[in-house]
DNA sequence: AATCTATGTCGCAAACTTACGACATTTAAT
DNA sequence: ATTAAATGTCGTAAGTTTGCGACATAGATT
């Protein structure tokens, strides 16, 4: 009994955590951030900006793929890739969602515990 | 080396890393929506809330209060946790800056991938 | 004092993540 | 046809996460 417990919380949590776990490694907030500073789509030599090799680069691409946040189009000898603003958007909308969700009440001060 | 390359990687692009990975267990996000939900701050029987076990919930419960995301005060025998929802909204806009970044460019479009 | 209840702590097992080197593949040049 | 460059795939090693049972603590009751 070690495995994700997934199924037993509900699709919109479930959702959540899937995205939240894409960007929850430095090198992948730092590709998309890469790709999007770039205008036109940049190749896979994203791994010459940071500090990995290309294998691992690629690990993280693969998995920002696989919940099609980016996007890769085999050119010939390159890769185009590049984001997938649309989706983007909308994990955006849902993350406020959840947070405005979650700052909606008054519960406890920056420095004091709750009150309660 | 297996380790994580955090160090090479900006201030910023950690501290998103790092709420991102709190919130990238659904386990996780249904604690903070319940506790959001509860007017008045529940002590830990949230464990009776959700499908993990007391143990695996308080597991949850620590690494969200090592973010300092929730706060937890000993009161007696029971325990009041509730949120930090100052540190929630300066994280709420945190993303939001990620994410306008992140979607400003005229990138792929839903279906199609770029034209690049 | 003995007990009950609500917590917190330890240690372990299984699964997942991160990182990489080495090898395979594919397209473009020479 | 060879070679070179850019990618993609495999396998492995080590670290981290998830989940839980068993045990420890600490107020509150009786």
């Amino acid at each position: 009994m070690t495995y994700a417990k997934t199924a037993a919380f509900t699709q919109e949590q479930q959702q959540l955590a899937r995205v939240a776990k894409a960007l929850a490694h430095p090198a992948r907030v730092a590709i998309i951030q890469f790709l999007a500073s770039k205008q036109t789509c940049i190749s896979g030599d994203i791994a010459a900006e940071l500090p990995l090799s290309r294998t691992t680069v690629f690990q993280h691409l693969q998995e920002l793929k696989a919940l099609d946040l980016i996007r890769g189009e085999i050119e010939g000898v390159t890769v185009c890739y590049c984001l997938n603003t649309e989706l983007l958007k909308q994990v955006h909308q849902q993350f406020t969602g959840f947070f405005i969700e979650a700052t909606a009440g008054a519960a406890c001060g920056p420095d004091e515990a709750c009150g309660c």
